[in-house]
Order: C-alpha cells, then sequence, then structure tokens
RNA sequence: GUGGGCGUAGCUCAGUUGGUAGAGCGCAGGAUUGUGAUUCCUGUUGUCGUGGGUUCGAUCCCCAUCGUCCACCCCA
C-alpha cells in the first residue's frame, strides 16, 4: 500500500459529528452581529507580509516567527493571516469605508499560526470577531462587551465567564508606562527570569502577565499604570466602568492585562474561563486608535475584539456537555432488491413535501434487522417500510420508531398526506 | 523554540520479566424464512506509528524520526 499522506500538523478536519455545533455557533454569530448593526466583511486569507509586521509589531512573536510566510513567484513576501484585525483594516482603508465615517464590521474565519498545538491552540484555527471604526468614546467599547455577552448567554457559557478590563491609556501614555517599566524591570534583572529579560527589549509589559510564581513580588512592586496615565485616560476608563456597572454588565479590572499585539492603547478586555486549562482566553480585544493612519489611512479611532471558535465550542461542551445530533425525520427501510428504485422515487416525493425534513433511504441492501438498528440510531421518528408484500399491493408500512403505535399500511400515493398528519399531531402533543 | 506523557483492531484500552497479540464497544450474519431494547450464537479487521540498532528471535530493550496530548513560550 502507498503511504498515506496526513493533515498538517496543528491543522484539523472537522467531521460530520462536530459541525453542527459549528453551524449552531455561527448561525448565534451571525444572528447576535445583525442584531447589533454590524456587516459582514471577508478579506483573503493571503496577505502581503508588510501588513502583518507593520500592524501587530515587528518584535511580536507572532511576527518573528509564528507566521506561515513565503514568497510568492514575484518574489514579494506573502502571509497566511495570523489574525484579521490588520487585514479588515487594510480594506477598510483601501475600499474608503474609514474616512470620516463609522462602520460597525464583523468576521469569521480561519487564521493560521505556526506554533506547538496544544489544548485549545491549533495552527489552523478560527476566528470571529468585530471591529469598529470612527467612534471616539468608550460606549463603543460597552457595546462591544454588551455584544459579547449577549453571545456567551446564547451559548449557555455565560455563567462559565469572566471580564476582564484594563486601560493602557492614550499611546503616549503606554510609551511612557513603558519606560517606567523598563527602568524598573532594569534595577531588578537579578530576580528576572529568561523569558521577562527578552520580553524586557522586546515587550516590558508583558513581563507584568508572567505566571512564574518567583516574580510575582518583582510584578507587584511594580508602578501601576493607572497611576501613571493622564487624566484624561483615566476619564474615559472610569466612563466605561461607569456605562458597564449601568447596564449590569459585571467586569474585573486585571491591572496586568496588557495583550500582546503592539496596536492597543486606552481599552483593553479580555474574556477568560478558567475551566479550559492554559488556554483560557476565549476572546480578547480592545481599542486601537493609531493603527489606521500606522496603516495609511486618514486617522480614525478604532476598537474591536476577537474571539477563538475552537475554545468557544469546547467550553460550551465542558459547560453544557455534549450536544445531541438532530435527529432524522423519516427512515426509509428497503427490503429486497427489487424495492430499491421505488423507495428512492418515493424519497423524492417525500422530499417536494417535506422540503425541511431529514429523510434518509437506507440503499444498503441489508437485512432488515440490521436496517432497523440504524434507522433507531439515527432518532428517526418514523421508518416506511417497503417490502415485497408493499411492492405487489402498491402499498407502505409506516411504524412509528418514538413512541408507541401501531404499525400501518397505506397506499403509496397517501404517504406523504398521512405523515403530514402524524407529524403535526405529534407536534401538537410536545 | 523548551520540558514532559503517550502511540497495539474503526473506537476505548489490556498484554508479553523479549518467543510476532486479546477484551469490550462497533460492524456484518443468524436464533426471529420481513421489523429497532435486551439476551444468545457466529463472523470481521492489526505491516503492535515509522526507520535503524542490540538479540538466535523485538510489539516489548536502545537510538532516531513522525504523530498526538499537556505545560512553558506566545496568544484567540
Amino acid at each position: 500500500m502507498p503511504e498515506q499522506i496526513k493533515s498538517i500538523r496543528g491543522m484539523r478536519d472537522f467531521l460530520p459529528d462536530d459541525s453542527g455545533q459549528w453551524q449552531h455557533l455561527e448561525t448565534l454569530i451571525k444572528h447576535v452581529m445583525h442584531n447589533y448593526g454590524y456587516g459582514e466583511i471577508r478579506t483573503p486569507l493571503l496577505e502581503k507580509t508588510a501588513l502583518f509586521s507593520r500592524s501587530i509589531g515587528d518584535v511580536t512573536d507572532i511576527v518573528e516567527k509564528e507566521m506561515y510566510t513565503f514568497d510568492d513567484r514575484n518574489g514579494e513576501s506573502l502571509s497566511l493571516r495570523p489574525e484579521n484585525t490588520a487585514g479588515v483594516v487594510r480594506a477598510a482603508i483601501q475600499n474608503a469605508l474609514v474616512n470620516q465615517q463609522i462602520q460597525r464590521l464583523w468576521y469569521n474565519g480561519p487564521m493560521f499560526r505556526y506554533e506547538r498545538p496544544q489544548k485549545g491552540r491549533y495552527r489552523q484555527f478560527h476566528q470571529a470577531g468585530a471591529e469598529v471604526f470612527g467612534i471616539e468614546g468608550p460606549a463603543i467599547e460597552a457595546e462591544l462587551m454588551l455584544l459579547s455577552a449577549r453571545l456567551w448567554d446564547q451559548l449557555g457559557i455565560g455563567s462559565a465567564v469572566t471580564l476582564e478590563l484594563n486601560t493602557l491609556g492614550s499611546p503616549e501614555d503606554r510609551a511612557h508606562y513603558r519606560n517606567v517599566l523598563t527602568g524598573y524591570f532594569s534595577e531588578h534583572t537579578e530576580q528576572l527570569d529568561e523569558d521577562s529579560q527578552r520580553r524586557l527589549y522586546t515587550n516590558p509589559l508583558r513581563i507584568l502577565d508572567s505566571k512564574n510564581p518567583d516574580m510575582q513580588s518583582l510584578i507587584e512592586g511594580a508602578p501601576k499604570l493607572i497611576h501613571t496615565i493622564s487624566a484624561e485616560s483615566k476619564a474615559h476608563f472610569d466612563e466605561l466602568k461607569n456605562i458597564l456597572e449601568q447596564n449590569q454588565l459585571p467586569y474585573v479590572v486585571n491591572p496586568r492585562l496588557v495583550r500582546g499585539l503592539d496596536y492597543y492603547c486606552h481599552t483593553v478586555f479580555e474574556w477568560t474561563t478558567n475551566q479550559l486549562g492554559a488556554q483560557g482566553t476565549i476572546c480578547a480585544g480592545g481599542r486601537y486608535d493609531d493603527l489606521i493612519n500606522q496603516l495609511g489611512g486618514q486617522a480614525s479611532s478604532a476598537v474591536g475584539f476577537a474571539m477563538g471558535i475552537e475554545r468557544l465550542l469546547a467550553l460550551a461542551e465542558t459547560v453544557n456537555g455534549p450536544q445531541a445530533k438532530q435527529p432524522v425525520d423519516i427512515y426509509i427501510v428497503l427490503a429486497g432488491r427489487d424495492t430499491l428504485s421505488r423507495g428512492l422515487q418515493l424519497a423524492e416525493q417525500l422530499r417536494n413535501t417535506f422540503p425541511d425534513k431529514q429523510i434518509i433511504t437506507d440503499c444498503s441492501g441489508n437485512s432488515m434487522k440490521s436496517q432497523f438498528k440504524k434507522a433507531d440510531k439515527s432518532g428517526a421518528r418514523y421508518a416506511c417500510i417497503l417490502g415485497s408484500n408493499e411492492m405487489t399491493e402498491g402499498t407502505v408500512s409506516i411504524k412509528s420508531l418514538r413512541v408507541e403505535a401501531e404499525q400501518m399500511t397505506i397506499k403509496q400515493d397517501e404517504l406523504a398526506h398521512q405523515l403530514a398528519l402524524l407529524f403535526n399531531s405529534t407536534s401538537i402533543q410536545t
């Protein structure tokens, strides 16, 4: 046998058993976004590498070593998108969506990062997100949080997640704080672990996020950003907290929450859970007022977030348990080769009458015992049986598989009508 | 990129102090010459992840490699 070709590491197949949950979540997202008046945007999976190095930040690991980057045939460096904010901003600028306009956009699709796979982390993974352009105040930030909270409730995971908030201040505040922090940690380099010594040069704010227990007292002693930011930035953050309180959306201020990407300023937030191991962030975002200008657009404020679809599905399964597959409605049992053709014909007629029902024709030619077993497993409410008796008499039998009822044999041309009566009567009961 | 666990039937796993493998589930047929629980009977599938080494002999020991899982890093 020739060697099998396997999928690429960290890139998974989603099989029919999973796709019901995916479709459910994607439908919820679509409805909630519509509900808030957000328009869907779809951008290419592949962009120029420069887009990401200019937006995400040159020294982040994502750009340095986690992108799928290669040269196009004309020698230009391209990358599979590791996230979608950069692409959406690029598209908005290019299509003149941002000039002094308000835009509410959402997206859903695959992203790619060359990382070591582990629970809730894959090389091809999926994010849905929203981006809003042209609104300055904290109200729109609150709207995004309320929107996501609504989605969690609809998914049934509302009680399993926590909203964490922080502010980075204005870009100037952030730059200033970065210097203050660098100064503080530089005085204690001997207490920094290896990772944090590196972060001192790449992204000192990330040191605050360190999980190393030996570093915690040092981090506790670090200057707090909230004390160094401007009065204006603080007022912005206070107003946001006010709005959230008035809308009864609980939150926790986490001063260590800094986000990894370079473009954030002012409000940053994460929805986290403690039920997914190390990958506890299911959704994250914040304000990035400078990015549009950085990417060559007319300066405009911007805020957005992205949620990890795989993590959301994992959490929903943890919280709600495995979800049952949608049961089949009608299962057609065919006894004998000479019934197959007629069976397919009857199935087609039933589909004309019941375009929304799931109708399976057993084409296997296996024993009736086996066909009924399959019908039972499929969850079918009714089995329609066509055997040699029915064939000669022009009839078909209907057997109820879910509730006790006598099997009936009727004329074939009455089948759709009879099933319609049965479906109606049982749906009234339930 | 770093550290650790694990790769045996479609699935979940057992096993051999080194003598080339088994259970349950599933699947197929039958007991019930045309009927889904349960029960009983019969049958079914494996290059024991891959390559090399040690050995008379390796699924088992050693090395490498790939895959997978968990944590770090990074991040949704």
